[in-house]
DNA sequence: GCGTGTATTTCACTGATTGAAACGTCCTTT
DNA sequence: AAAGGACGTTTCAATCAGTGAAATACACGC
């Protein structure tokens, strides 16, 4: 019941996030960053190295490799991001009660919904897992094509589609741009002021989204809904 | 000299790579599938837990974990190939209307896509990045392996994929092959003429890929490398 | 020259890792 | 209902794989 992990391994991928961290990292710092005396974490490096997880370039200095690469996009690929996106539209919805989503770019300037969930409002934004959208001219586009912005989320109001103001957020590990989480509501029931909170709302689970679920949780007391209590 | 690796870590590594592979394993398959005892394949897949390379759900079985994607992410990130190569992919789409791929050696005699654009035919080539490609009977992989060849691209028409041609070339500052750009295009559209052409395009992107766009010098500071000898 | 920092190898020690076995549970089969 | 099988889990003694201090070799700066 305890927990028997094996130092060994622990050891191995703290390594190997230490330098996924740093992008680039010598022995010496490797081995002072973990704790491990010098001989250890070379040899662990040489393990990880064999398996394609961390690359030496011609300085002797160890790097991601690709098989992080690899796993990471199969993983993306996988239902993985959706599996875990769905508590945080989850989340949404509940404080919101808006119809919120998961999109990533697929191509030709183009997105698609991979998850959604619909808001508790009889009028409320619908539509279906598996929809493309234009990047132009919409949140999630804004979003998704990694114009940077000030607050971490971008409002579109009434853009490609009439009466309803999007809320956008970047799932961006690494600076990576690989996901967004939005919330789309109908114009006439959200103010600008109101617009700026859900969008730190979802900045926020945004955010989360890929972080330990310790830290990741985000408490939050407001009820934006506007539903009678 | 010979390779002090530790049998542990690498099992670990493993299981990790069916997980990631599969998507969705449960513990015995897990187990048979890296003939691993499953008292052992348990208390590893735990620690894999514990940091959270896998997650398990609601019914148990494996899965992979956000660190998986945290760390991928990271790591495409600090891959300085990948933003380079993203607008001449984009270029090269734009020009050919077919998919176009961004490929580097892996440690285990393979090739894998760093970067990728989707063609913009509705009949076109589709892949993703970190998917494996064989070096053997494949454009991409005659150009990694480096057998120089005469117009500085190569056409291999029905290789290892039947159906389409690929034509690639190398990304090779100071003669050394570190990547492969390709384009690949199913084959009933393609004439020897045709392929040609785009070779000739391919070329010129990848040979530019790595210059300044003012001075058509190679700057080269960073080490694009990935494999050792 | 000397000193400092690094990467690497060696090796004796030991405790972390291992896998068979046993157990409980949930199935399907008879 | 009973029997059989598959799976997840726990336990534990044996041992072997992992450990780290020390020695070696190399590169650099002063």
């Amino acid at each position: 019941m305890a927990e028997p992990s094996t130092r060994t391994v622990e050891r191995a991928l703290v390594l190997l996030g230490a330098v996924c961290d740093a992008g680039s990292l010598t022995l010496a710092d490797a081995a002072r960053e973990t704790d491990l005396s010098a001989s250890t974490a070379l040899r662990l490096l040489r393990t990880l190295e064999g398996t394609g997880f961390v690359r030496r370039d011609a300085l002797g200095t160890y790097r991601p490799g690709l098989r992080v690469v690899q796993l990471g996009a199969q993983a993306l690929g996988h239902e993985s991001l959706v599996s875990l996106a769905e508590p945080a539209l989850e989340r949404l919805v509940e404080r919101t009660g808006e119809s919120s989503y998961l999109s990533v770019p697929s191509h030709d300037g183009e997105g698609v919904y991979l998850a959604m969930r619909e808001g508790t409002h009889s009028v409320r934004h619908a539509s279906w897992v598996g929809r493309s959208i234009p990047l132009e001219g919409t949140a999630v586009g804004a979003v998704l094509t990694g114009g940077h912005q000030g607050d971490g989320f971008v409002v579109v109001r009434n853009g490609v589609e009439t009466d309803v103001t999007a809320i956008a957020a970047p799932v961006s590990p690494g600076g990576r741009v690989v996901a967004a989480l939005s919330v789309v509501v109908p114009s006439y029931r959200i103010t600008e002021a109101e617009a700026r909170r859900i969008g730190a709302l979802v900045a926020r689970e945004a955010a989360a989204l890929l972080m330990e679920p310790d830290t990741g949780t985000v408490p939050l007391t407001e009820d934006l809904t506007g539903e009678p209590v």
